[in-house]
DNA sequence: AATAAACTCAACCGCCCGGAA
DNA sequence: TTTCCGGGCGGTTGAGTTTAT
């Protein structure tokens, strides 16, 4: 079965894996009740079988109402980078000059788009050039990132860039993939839409 | 059309830190 | 001073999806 779900805690009580629609229209209710914070006492009060890091990471990553969803744009990609080199990973500092994004949808975004790009070059590097010195290898790395960053116009991010549009909320044509019950990609629409329907 | 490979990202884990008792 | 607990953080995993062959 699936490791995150059997791994556990020996606690019967606490659930894990992906939120259910139903947990998440608990949280938002709750929260818009009684406010954030002390996670642990508010997943008990609210009736929640999750542990409170998992209340407040799915609040803070997905539900709080602020998190801006879909594409990265190159200005907040530039910004990554610029913060990136300045702080390194950490993540949550760099999230904060960002409004709307999460640590995780950064470093996520880091790994899974700068990280590659990044190795990438650096083979290319490897291959067109074999004299490196400890400066040159950071210089060269950043350069390689922020350069094309810096001088391509949006057109250019536009394969980069491409896989978000398919995935988010943005586009209603893509409303199949937001509600279907097995799945926990539901749309803030159809939370908002369960709230309702609960009065 | 089938399948393999690559990619994305939500969610978990473990560690650390600071504050309260 | 020490211990405990909650919160925050960075790293990692793996299911689901997309793309390539």
């Amino acid at each position: 079965m699936d490791k995150k779900l059997s791994s556990v805690s020996h606690d019967p009580e606490v659930r894990k894996g992906p939120w259910t629609m139903e947990e998440d229209l608990i949280l938002i209710n709750y929260i818009a009740n009684h406010g954030e914070g002390v996670w642990n006492s508010l997943a008990k009060a609210a009736g929640l079988k999750r542990t409170g890091k998992s209340c407040r990471l799915r609040w803070l990553n997905y539900l709080r109402p602020d998190v801006r969803r879909g594409n990265i744009t190159p200005e907040e990609q530039l910004l990554i980078m610029e913060l990136h080199a300045k702080w390194g990973n950490r993540w949550s500092k760099i999230a904060k000059q960002l409004p709307g994004r999460t640590d995780n949808e950064i470093k996520n975004f880091w790994r899974t788009r700068i990280q590659k790009h990044m190795k990438q070059s650096e083979s290319f590097q490897q291959q067109s050039n074999s004299e490196t010195n400890d400066h040159q290898a950071f210089t060269s790395q950043v350069s390689t990132i922020a350069e094309p960053m810096e001088t391509y116009s949006p057109s250019c991010y536009q394969g980069m860039l491409e896989p978000f549009s398919t995935q988010f909320h943005t586009n209603p044509d893509q409303s199949s993939c937001c509600t279907n019950d097995n799945n926990n990609y539901w749309s803030m629409e159809d939370i908002l839409s369960m709230q309702l329907a609960n009065y």
